[in-house]
DNA sequence: CTTATATTTGCATCATTGTTGCATTTGAAA
DNA sequence: TTTCAAATGCAACAATGATGCAAATATAAG
């Protein structure tokens, strides 16, 4: 699906800035952090504009947060748009990259009487294979 | 434990400021945030000293971060510590409490071929029985 | 117990990021 | 094309992260 109908499915205006961050995120291959999308976006926004974009693509289920620690946050389209599994996420602690574990089914969490789950979020941490074989790369 | 021996099985200066947050963590029944910690400790401190200290017991390993989102950063004792499993942790997104879900078993994450795994992170969101109850109590 | 020393604290300070108000600009419906 | 609500860009402020340094303090040695 192309950014602009994503917009106009969530009754969303097309705008440059949110049709700009959707097709970087559509192209990339796995979630991208804030100052990433900024830097693979072709126009150049002013900071609050992207900030409150970001905001407005959540509120509207376009895209989700992967919050790994305080100082680490990447995004992803929705699953609703990806058409994904929920699945965990993994992060290399070296490269710092986030990878989609789409392979690991998950198991069923079930929680105590009286408790509501909305949803759940994984993260492994650990280090890719990439930089296991180049641990001088970073 | 005491929080004086912890301090000094770590190899850390017992001050004042350490020793308030562990004793209110080991007194705590489910993870705080740095405000909790700060209300419920005795002396007053510095912002930058209190800071400092969690940077020094999360670096020693006597206290770990448990993040929610990019606002809410709870702290709990380390598993070496509290001698707990390794579990997965509730958010309730009504009244902001963190509870450890020891009950559930976690599953194994079979990570793909080159993959090395350090540690897992699992947060459960949604509401607990207490804000099931009282909806208007927040 | 006293002294010596390295560590920690508190304060000032700066950087970064989150957030809001408002005038101007812009998207899209009529 | 016109109209109007919504979005943008800018200024401004708050909150938080981070660092340098002199003064205070914990611990080990004497």
């Amino acid at each position: 699906m192309e950014a602009k109908e994503i917009l106009k499915q969530h009754q969303l205006k097309r705008t440059s800035c949110r049709e700009g961050i959707i097709e970087v995120m559509l192209k990339a291959a796995h979630p991208l952090s804030e100052s990433e999308i900024r830097e693979l976006l072709a126009g150049n926004y002013d900071r609050t504009t992207f900030y409150r974009s970001f905001i407005t693509l959540e509120e509207s289920r376009i895209i989700h947060r992967i919050v790994v620690d305080q100082q680490t946050v990447k995004y992803a389209l929705d699953y609703s748009i990806t058409h994904k599994q929920e699945h965990a996420h993994f992060f290399c602690q070296v490269c710092h990259d986030v990878k989609c574990l789409e392979a690991i089914p998950l198991q069923e969490f079930v929680l105590p009487q009286g408790f509501t789950k909305i949803n759940t979020d994984i993260v492994i941490k650990g280090t890719c294979p990439n930089c296991q074989q180049n641990p001088n790369s970073i």
